[in-house]
DNA sequence: AGATTAGTTCCAAGAAAGTCGAACTGTGAT
DNA sequence: ATCACAGTTCGACTTTCTTGGAACTAATCT
């Protein structure tokens, strides 16, 4: 059994809008995609950095539900593994929708920008 | 006790990307923003019209979700609530979030545009 | 071959969400 | 006042997610 080594992608046409939304509805995987977004594909270990003090485990795990979701990429490349974002897929099927969500710094702040209006 | 009337709504500069995500990842609450960014603003009953089958319980929820992720504004209206979209306070957020959303047509398919090609 | 490294998978426990009936509250009509 | 109506809230149950340790697998290095 050769075969842990290439990991299941969804076909570009199976992505779920839902499952996409969902998997970019955590921070710890909203900022993993940040991450790739901006600094371009990168090893599961330079994941880490993000928050260096995550175990392996869950941090697997967060890669996995992006890629079952079809945001990311999971390609074996020596003895590691190369993560990185299905741009075109994902413009393909939604269109703005990668822009929008990495057009905001940082969730947290980008306010700033004048009122407090309330309803 | 005069209070279970007006209920509360995130100000703009509070609603959080991750919450948005989070609201519209499930299949019942995007389909509800879905008709409310089609038809306009609906009563709870109106909306009960997408899934007929569903308890006002589980509705109420999932509309209590989306309000409190700021998605959508619950306003009374005589004695039944107008569901509104806040399209102004996410698109000043979040520009063009909502539109990338919305833009796809029912998540199912509007593939077809061809290829069928896979990594 | 054996040891190291890079990651995934397995499993269990705790936390969070979804679902829905029943009770509750405010509003309008009789 | 009383009754029906439109929705929300409460409480219990079930399901799914998250987290992290331990075991496992494949690839490289010596």
């Amino acid at each position: 059994m050769a075969a842990t080594r290439m990991l299941p992608h969804p076909d570009a046409h199976d992505v779920h809008l839902t499952d996409v939304l969902f998997a970019l509805s955590d921070p710890a995987r909203l900022d993993l995609v940040r991450l790739i977004a901006q600094d371009g594909p990168q090893t599961v270990a330079q994941c880490q950095g993000l928050e260096p003090g995550t175990p392996k485990s869950t941090l697997s795990h967060h890669l996995k539900t992006l890629r079952e979701a079809g945001v990311v990429r999971n390609v074996p490349s020596g003895r590691q593994r190369t993560i990185s974002l299905r741009r075109d897929d994902l413009d393909g099927r939604f269109p703005g929708l990668l822009d929008a969500v990495l057009g905001t710094a940082g969730d947290a702040d980008l306010a700033d920008s004048g009122r407090g209006q309330q309803s």
